[in-house]
DNA sequence: TTAAGTGCAAAGGCTTTGCAGCATA
DNA sequence: TATGCTGCAAAGCCTTTGCACTTAA
C-alpha cells in the first residue's frame, strides 16, 4: 500500500486533506487508469462520506498542479492516472476494453519536426489506437 | 456548392431525406471540423424546423456507414469531418482554438510495428497535439 | 483565526430516447 | 403502403457550481 506523506510538498498552499490523500493514494495503486466514477466508488467504499464534487475538484486540481493526467479513451470515457516522466500512449481494444500502453521514441521525432516545420509549440501529445487485442482476435476467429 | 447527388448509393436501403441531404452537404463545405452544435445552428438556418435530434442521430449514423469520420479534441469536443482515405492528424491551439491538421508516414510505422509486437489489429488511430500555435505565440511575447 | 475545502443539491451541457405523425422508397 | 425518419419533449449522463458548514494551516 503506497502511502503519500504528510507534508504538503506536492501542493504548495494547499490543504492536505483526508480526501485528498485518500484520492491520489487511489489514484497510484489503480495502476492503470481509472475515471471519476470508479475512484468515487472506490473512495466511498473507504470514506462513505466523500462526495463525487470532491472527486471532480480534485481530479481538476490534481491536473493543475500535474500530479494527474488526463486521458481521453474511447468514446467519452476521460481517465486518470499518475504523472509519468516519459510521454506514453495507448491503444484500447473495442471488444473488451483492455488498454494496452506503449512508447516509442518515433512520435518524439514526429513532434520535434512539426513544431519546427509549423512554428507552433507543443505542450501536450495524445497517441490514441483503437482496435481489437489479440485475446478478442483470436475469440473471433474461434468462434 | 458541393451537391450531394440524389441517388442513394452512399447509403443502401435508407432514406435520403432532405435533412440528412443538408446535413452531409454542411459537412463537407464546413472544410474541416464542425461540431454537433454548430452543425445544427447552420442547418437551422437552411431549415428552420430540423432538430438536434436529428443532427445526432444522422452523425451516427454517418459514422456508422463511414461517411463521416469522429475526433475528439480538445476537453469534450466532438468534431465530425468527411472520411478521407488517408489517415491525417490534429494540433489544436488552446488559446485560440485553430485546428491545424498534418499527416506524416511516420505514424503508420508506429502503427505497422505495434501491431506486430502485441498481436492486435487496429481499425482507428488518434493523433492529438496541443499546444500554442505560431500567432499565439507571438503574441504572447510581444504583449 | 481564516482562507481553503467539503458535502449537498441544484443546475448545466451534451447526447440519447420514446412517441406519434410524416415521408421516402 | 409500410418501414424508416422526423420533431418534440423528456430523460440520462457526466460534470460543474452556489451555498453554508467544516477544517487544515
Amino acid at each position: 500500500m503506497r502511502t503519500i506523506r504528510n507534508t504538503n510538498a506536492a501542493m504548495p498552499g494547499r490543504h492536505l486533506t483526508a480526501q485528498r490523500r485518500l484520492l491520489l493514494d487511489l489514484i497510484h495503486s489503480a495502476r492503470g487508469h481509472i475515471d471519476a466514477k470508479e475512484l468515487y466508488r472506490r473512495a466511498s467504499s473507504q470514506d462513505a462520506s466523500i462526495s463525487l464534487a470532491t472527486v471532480y475538484r480534485n481530479l481538476r486540481l490534481f491536473q493543475d498542479l500535474g500530479l494527474v493526467d488526463e486521458t481521453r479513451l474511447g468514446r467519452t470515457s476521460h481517465q486518470y492516472e499518475p504523472k509519468r516522466s516519459a510521454e506514453h500512449q495507448h491503444f484500447v481494444c473495442t471488444y473488451c476494453g483492455r488498454v494496452i500502453e506503449f512508447q516509442t521514441p518515433l512520435v518524439d521525432n514526429v513532434i520535434e519536426r512539426f513544431q519546427q516545420e509549423q512554428g507552433v509549440k507543443v505542450t501536450k501529445t495524445e497517441f490514441y489506437l483503437e482496435g481489437v487485442c489479440r485475446q478478442c482476435g483470436q475469440r473471433k476467429e474461434e468462434g
